[in-house]
DNA sequence: ATTTTATTTTAGGTTTGTCTAAATTTTATA
DNA sequence: TATAAAATTTAGACAAACCTAAAATAAAAT
């Protein structure tokens, strides 16, 4: 089945807010979408119709089955791309999300799979969140915020929570990448800043904020 | 400025229909966009108000300079996916087209441009058509068809004329690539049929219609 | 338990790109 | 050159995806 470009960017952002509230509703997804809750209604409808979504009027919905199938293609397509911005045409890695907001609609199954080859079947994007395989299976993330790391603890960035370009400009800036080892060498009580060593090179200061944001964990 | 794809495929078929034509007519876009005439009326008048198309009712049409410099810049895209799909994925060269075909609308302009620096400024796409640069500025092709060479004559594949799957599969088969060394060994006259030699090791009998579709040349 | 507020849906309108059927214009033919 | 045929355009309709404004429903507050 081929969805349309609005069809799939809908399914797909149901998919990202369900990873943090249970049941999406109409604002919600209106505010993210940034569109009229009206138009959201109209293809709450026609998901419905076409069982993508398990949809009752005035109590909230969420994918089906087959929409959770289809939200992971479509998740699938857009990391592979970017990776293959990032790694191939040497893109920043701030910059490979809108490109691949385009390039994630063009779904031919053969295409993407060949493409998933030609990269070496990589299991993370550049901002380390994970890449489905062919049949939608997703490597298990175990991280903690770096926030909560223990003093003295180390460990590899494997993902930065938000990708907004305020946060990525920092984080680049920083030269904290995907992957670097990160040790924790001092937190501040006094505003929970803390001093980190990068790759055991470079020492940094980062706010509480920041390291809200990093991911530490297993991966790669 | 940004088109529709929409938009975009009027515009590519004209420039397309330009080579072979001196001025476009309704009937003929509409056969080869396979849709009905008065859908062909209504893009016109868009396109011209657009100021892409020279266009006066019940005349034909041909495209600006502006719209020539526009279908140079969606067939530059449309024929560097080519390239990569064919080099870097692995896909035979008759497969390609219909893929680049989606891919083509992606137009991000700085995407497009590392794209073409990866590949290594490709000079000419998998059918042997040229790649327009940056500027649109295309490599001048030097050819003639097969089926007007003399006996004896040799040269290189540079181009297929139709990239018809049904041609494409008589292509594959015959094992005719392009950049294949091709000698013309006979002609007969009672069908016009040909016996060729491709790159000194096989001798082949190919049909006229088939010799009337590949053009030997000068490029790459 | 009402009333107020917020959310959600419905009703009806717009744009883009398509269509059919009818009217118009050009081209070909007798 | 008048008429028939072909090509083109116009008029009006439709689906997709959006919108605004109004109505319906649910949740919160008094």
């Amino acid at each position: 089945m081929k969805y349309s470009v609005s069809e799939e960017n809908y399914i797909k952002a149901i998919y990202h807010l369900q990873q943090e509230v249970d049941r999406v509703n109409t604002m919600l997804l209106a505010s993210t979408l940034e569109t009229k809750p009206a138009s959201i209604t109209d293809m709450l409808k026609k998901l419905k119709t076409k069982r993508l979504l398990d949809y009752k009027p005035y109590y909230g919905f969420k994918l089906s089955a087959e929409g959770n199938r289809v939200a992971l293609g479509i998740i699938r397509r857009h990391r592979l791309w970017e990776f293959f911005l990032a790694e191939k045409l040497k893109f920043n890695w701030e910059e490979v999300h809108e490109m691949a907001e385009d390039l994630e609609h063009v779904s031919n199954k053969k295409l993407i799979d060949k493409l998933d080859a030609f990269l070496g079947y990589p299991k993370f994007d550049p901002h380390g969140d994970p890449i489905p395989d062919q049949d939608g299976k997703i490597q298990k993330e175990e991280h903690v915020l770096l926030s909560e790391l223990k003093l003295k603890a180390q460990g590899r960035v494997t993902k930065i929570k938000s990708h907004s370009k305020k946060i990525m400009d920092l984080v680049a800036h920083q030269q904290i990448n995907i992957g670097s080892r990160i040790t924790v060498k001092k937190v501040f009580e006094f505003d929970e800043s803390m001093e980190i060593v990068i790759d055991g090179k470079m020492t940094k200061n980062i706010s509480q904020q920041l390291a809200k944001n990093i991911f530490i964990g297993n991966a790669q």
